[in-house]
DNA sequence: TGAAATTAATCAAACGATTGTTTAATTTTG
DNA sequence: CAAAATTAAACAATCGTTTGATTAATTTCA
């Protein structure tokens, strides 16, 4: 196999999404990624420094959306409040092991290097959010919400819907009476967009 | 000291919060409650089974609070919303060890008793403010709204809110310029309150 | 009541297992 | 051949739990 470094990245963000950061040996990691355990330093250094090589990665992907948000510069705020919910959901959907790894350790109240780099992270994300609602309260499309607050919302019930599936398939039921369909993915996410694309109208919207 | 097994459970509550079940050690538990190690045993049996007595404990006050609501029957239905949003963000608020604790636990993709309670927990609780919406929408007050995920954007925000104070802190500023007030527990608490209400008002109630 | 018997609580020490990391030797690669 | 990659083995440290002894509290019984 060619490329081991990748795959142990791509490895260990699963493993430390699942099983938790101190939940996940670098044996069971090493095992599940077939390779030799002390592969881990040689790569990474230390155990600590693959989670950070996995935010940088992911890092990057966030970067290259809010960058390609951008030249939606005629399109009206709300089309590009439409645009931001749909990519988070689809994001956190499709990356939720990683997203559950970083909130987890964020969580975490004790000053490391992995913790402020996620919150800055995340935070970078949410002010890019901040913007577009600021921009359209400024031109007058938008009320003048509490803006912080609309983005932690935002974030807010994206990830309690998604990552906390254990609880969210048990209150999530799609069809009244007796329907035992498996709650899937692409289910959870078009509720969970649906929904939004309502509340936010609703919230940001002058009544008529 | 008397009590010692009440004062472990107040101890352990506070490092799990802070630093996660498998970040903290039964020796830095003992130690901070300045018991002997053997004691956690002793008492509970294993450190897993610490868990769930601190689960049972708290979940006793989540019961107790559900059936103070229902006297409220005369109320209308936007008089309970109210005081649901009042009481999750003060219970989330002043416990907020806990409430890291048991979602960072609930969060881990592995079948465990302790998991599963907490899943419980936290349904049975969202249960109870999803049947005041169906009231509430049956009777005509509310919108018909999607009643589940509602439930989901309430607790999803107050926590995101909440329990990641290192990310809030920094995209909660209070006030414009250059103010270095510390933000302080009340008024984030007061913050989301007061955005919650609102939202709930444009989201629940349809327009004139 | 008061000595004896029983139970509960507490402790230091040690248990074996597992942790992340390192070493030194070996194999693979360019 | 030299550098990079890979390995098995060992490292010290820490993990949760258990042990056996000791003290404190409670119960039993004459």
């Amino acid at each position: 196999m060619q490329d081991k470094r990748g795959h142990l990245i791509e490895v260990a963000e699963q493993l430390f999404g699942q099983y938790g950061f101190e939940g996940t040996s670098i044996r069971q990691l090493a095992k599940e990624a077939g390779v030799n355990i002390a592969m881990i330093s040689y790569y990474f250094g230390s155990k600590e420094k693959l989670v950070q090589a996995i935010i940088e990665k992911k890092s990057e992907k966030f970067q290259n959306f809010i960058r390609a948000l951008d030249p939606i510069e005629t399109a009206d705020p709300w089309k590009k409040i439409e645009k931001v919910i749909d990519f988070y959901v689809n994001m956190i959907s499709h990356n939720h092991h990683f997203h559950s790894m970083i909130f987890r350790e964020v969580g975490l109240e004790q000053r490391s290097e992995v913790a402020e780099a996620i919150a800055q992270m995340v935070v970078r994300n949410m002010s890019a959010i901040r913007e577009i609602l600021e921009e359209g309260i400024q031109k007058g499309v938008f009320r003048k919400v509490d803006v912080p607050m609309t983005v932690a919302m935002l974030v807010g019930t994206i990830r309690h819907v998604l990552n906390y599936r254990r609880i969210s398939d048990q209150v999530l039921v799609f069809f009244e009476p007796e329907s035992k369909e498996k709650v899937t993915d692409q289910m959870v996410k078009e509720r969970v967009y649906a929904f939004l694309i309502d509340l936010f109208q609703q919230h940001l919207f002058v009544k008529p």
